[in-house]
DNA sequence: ATAGAATCCGGACCCTAGGTCCGCTTAGAC
DNA sequence: GTCTAAGCGGACCTAGGGTCCGGATTCTAT
């Protein structure tokens, strides 16, 4: 658990010069895999043990950068305004924490590409998917009428993981707005079951 | 592309010894990725030259699998008897494709997850996708009303994604029959949107 | 200021696993 | 029987993640 952070100012001035290297590679390069963690060291002017001694190992480096990027977000989230904060009526704040996934991600394509598939376990088993998962589905559940809020929080989720946002984005060209229209309108189909009852699938 | 038909009998002998042995362990060990290619050949008592002529690499081992487990399921679809053949009205098709999927996915675990995330490129570029996506897309344009019928194939495949079933089965413990319901349910949800109109994305 | 200790630096090195190569073997045709 | 094209298999190559340790740097106490 190499985690902790480190009070030696070179130490610091280290780790950010890797987190701005690695985040213009990832950027930069075409797919996530061709970025090597010995390119990031060197590209951060770093020894391959510095590089590794901050960050652990490939997947520490790139929850770092995600969850750097992903703080804004955060904030908004959990205590922002409107549509995303928690003053919002759940119908409306559902799709609006999608649509925030959903632009996370296209702003961020590579790098969230490279942290969800990243091999090693599913994203599953990631922090920042449990979180996202937990706080959607306490907004589900305050949803009258609205059955199984945990398969459906995942099936929401689902719609927004980094490769299928990929692939729409990259190989069938579908435009930001029009993506975002799509996911919203999805996710308004979902919630708008208010007719439909006996469906319940039973303990 | 090493793929064509050989008709020397120990060539095919090899071949059919090659997809047993890894198919066994595929089921036998935890996690795919500990089933490395030097293991299959040696299990099927065979050089790793063999093994890489036959299938060309990994990915292509993996497929000839998946294919192989996938096929009854093909004939059931495309011209089989009610619930999954081409008879049965879209409404009622629909849940039913998705629910083949789910099990099997549930049967084949290991292997799906092993192909689905499997590295190289997104499984949004397999082939056997790309026909899933194309079938239940043609399915739901019958369904009037229902707009986004592309992104919402792809956004209903999402939730029969491999790690996620494997995510529900294994670390919730999730009971099949119960996932199963919540899939129909869901999908049942998604394509009940009769009385929503206007919410249609616009080009 | 300076010595000493703790920490950090960095690149040579290791290991694993996918993939290739090539001399030897064998199936099948004549 | 023999000739040849195809197949066989394991030694070998390579890439990339991760480790190690001698030397440099920073912090602290005096």
């Amino acid at each position: 658990m190499p985690e902790r952070q480190s009070s030696r100012k070179d130490a610091i001035r280290n780790r950010e010069a890797v987190l701005a290297a690695a985040d213009a590679l990832f950027t930069r390069r075409e797919s996530p895999e061709d970025v090597t963690m010995t390119d990031v060291a060197a590209a951060a002017g770093v020894g391959k043990g510095t590089l590794f001694r901050a960050f652990g190992n490939r997947a520490g480096l790139l929850r770092a950068l995600y969850e750097a990027r992903l703080e804004p977000i955060r904030q908004a989230v959990e205590t922002g305004p409107p549509p995303l904060g928690p003053a919002t009526p759940p119908r409306d704040r559902v799709p609006a924490l999608l649509d925030a996934i959903l632009c996370f991600k296209l702003d961020n394509r590579r790098l969230a590409l490279a942290l969800e598939e990243g091999g090693s376990s599913s994203p599953y088993q990631a922090e920042h998917y449990e979180r996202w998962h937990s706080l959607l589905r306490a907004v589900l559940e305050q949803i009258p009428g609205l059955t199984d809020s945990d398969f459906t929080t995942h099936a929401l989720l689902a719609a927004t993981r980094a490769d299928l946002v990929e692939h729409l984005a990259g190989e069938e060209r579908i435009p930001r707005e029009k993506m975002r229209a799509q996911l919203a309108n999805f996710a308004t189909r979902v919630l708008a079951s208010g007719p439909l009852q006996g469906l319940t699938s039973e303990e």
